[in-house]
DNA sequence: TATGAATGAGTATTCATTCAT
DNA sequence: GATGAATGAATACTCATTCAT
């Protein structure tokens, strides 16, 4: 990597990370372009040879956030090894993503209702470079429950769920509706149970 | 209701259409109060005679989007005599809510995935001038696969399901992500059946 | 005239006149609306009120220019009693006006070669209220030298004479090209007296 | 011509050719120096040293355009045997060019009342390399109109005369003031023909 | 109640120009 | 000479909100 292309790429980190301080600490709404500039100690400028604009950079950073909650979450399930079954496993990162949602809700008041799932595509593409999303992916084709299913209908499967989850954990916890997040747990996790369970 | 009473409820109706018909054609971002105004043929002023802020319009507008495309679903499903079960008719009500944001995406891209359910203390307390909701729970409540659970907990569990739904419909009407509609349909379907099928 | 309409009218033209004034100082491109606005003592969105933008201000001024400098010009050739044929008085006004450029050669860098002249329909639709231009038609329209000519062909030539002259004036003043503005007047007069000679 | 001079002016002939093409498709303002040089397949900073700004280059283009408008009209017209007087290829010439112009109204826009007329003192300057002109100034001398007066005096009253054509094009063809240019046509010529007659 | 003129803070975005490589 | 990343000043324009009438 030339010097050059590694100085954009600093800025363009620096850019984000500057964004996403200001995006948690005031919102999106709230926070201007020269806010972020000024913050990455970049000038304004700058900040166009970068991102189209302001919704790119959220965009990106909708992205970042998802993955690294959910890779985060996997990572500490993995280490859990009474975990046998794949909906357990399932339940396991769903809860590691809500509990550090509800310990941080400046993230998830940044998230709203769009955590964004890596896409099927995309994981199969980068076969190496995304090693914990093939990873899990195997784990699940392998499992019992998804027997005779394809990966597609897996993905597509664990997507709905998820969003339900993530829809239900941003109301849940942001407004109390439909009830608070501990009353809604049981009823999400039963879901997922219910809905990946073994065919008959 | 008298003439003055009527009057102001024309003005907030007149203003809530408008607002409404802009949002749809150019998004609510690009709408301003002005715009709203003018084409309420109602002076600028006014609006704040009747609203905080754009913000509590489009909040009002999402809830009466949201109902009635609840309640249409209703209607059309209550025809439909052989449905039987409840959970057959739930899919039925999504599917004809699906149906119509797909048909209707203007709508769809203004609800987003902000879908506001009928709180189950609104039900309650308007006991009369809710006869649909008040209804449908009826026959929730006494459908032999709810048995045994509390009002609450039905709520909390339909409730979980239609935010899959929702939030499944508009990322994939919209961007196709995961899976066109009419691929995720089944999924999300059977996750309904199995999510309410009669405790063993 | 009611008060309201009484100030939007003062405040129009004290945009003008702030507009005006800053043109003709620092030039159109180096004023901002806000100069003109802080200038005009009136906040910077009341500017957008009476004008679409920059561009309307300047076309607005352009015809007030215009307008002025060539009823002036009339005025003053018409007490010089020495003055008979319609050509002869012709000449005087534009002399009046170039001079009037020369002396101020600001204003002159404002117009550019944009001297907007009255249009032909406008001086009709407005018979009292635009007494000058139509006293000017009338008094044309009787000179021996228009005989046979319609009002309209009549327009015609002054107009494009009148270009003539002030596309001449201003490259002639303002850059010496082709020659200094002594040296071209003889042939722009000449051109006059012979472009508005008796039909033969 | 050495290679790398050949190649300076390569570069200086690209960037001319983007400029002129940008101008016409989106006009002086909305063209920025990024497009041009992108357009011109150079860095943006090489554009500064072929030109001091935006500006130089339009005031090159002017030139460049008008000597091409002006040469082409007095190629074709040098053809036409039949024209006789030096007043008839006057018009033929001015004709030719707001013909031109007429189908070419992009050029037009961009041209506005600027056309530059070959410097008098150029034309002198540059006898060999500018045979065209040079010519025309001889023709012109020698036409019996034109007996008696000096070279510059005729400079003048051409100079004033085709100014007065594409000013009067300018705003016929383009705002259709004072009239369609069709109807300004024979006013124009017959002032030329009456300026141009030779002296009794 | 209703009006709509006035406000002026707020922000995105552009772009000419520089300069280290 | 050539490049193109970086700069940051400059500006137009919007719009929610107020308030005198």
């Amino acid at each position: 990597m030339s010097t050059v292309e590694g100085k954009k790429q600093e800025k363009r980190r620096a850019l984000l990370d500057a964004a996403y301080e200001l995006f948690l600490e005031r919102g999106t709404a709230k926070t201007s372009v020269e806010d972020i500039t000024s913050r990455a100690k970049v000038a304004k400028g700058t900040f166009y040879l970068y991102f189209q604009d302001k919704g790119a950079v959220m965009q990106a950073l909708l992205g970042r956030v998802s993955y690294q909650l959910l890779s985060e979450a996997c990572m500490a399930v993995e280490q859990q090894t009474e975990l046998q079954t794949f909906p357990d496993k399932m339940v396991a990162v769903i809860d590691h993503i809500i509990e550090a949602l509800r310990r941080d809700t400046l993230v998830l008041k940044f998230l709203e209702r769009n955590f964004v799932w890596p896409g099927l595509d995309q994981i199969e593409a980068s076969r190496d470079a995304e090693p914990l999303m093939r990873k899990l992916l195997t784990v699940v084709m392998s499992s019992p429950e998804m027997v005779g299913r394809t990966e597609r209908e897996i993905y597509q499967r664990i997507t709905a769920l998820g969003s339900m989850c993530m829809s239900v954990c941003y109301s849940s916890i942001l407004e109390g509706k439909p009830d608070d997040i501990e009353a809604m747990k049981p009823v999400l996790y039963d879901i997922i149970h219910k809905a990946l369970a073994v065919q008959k």
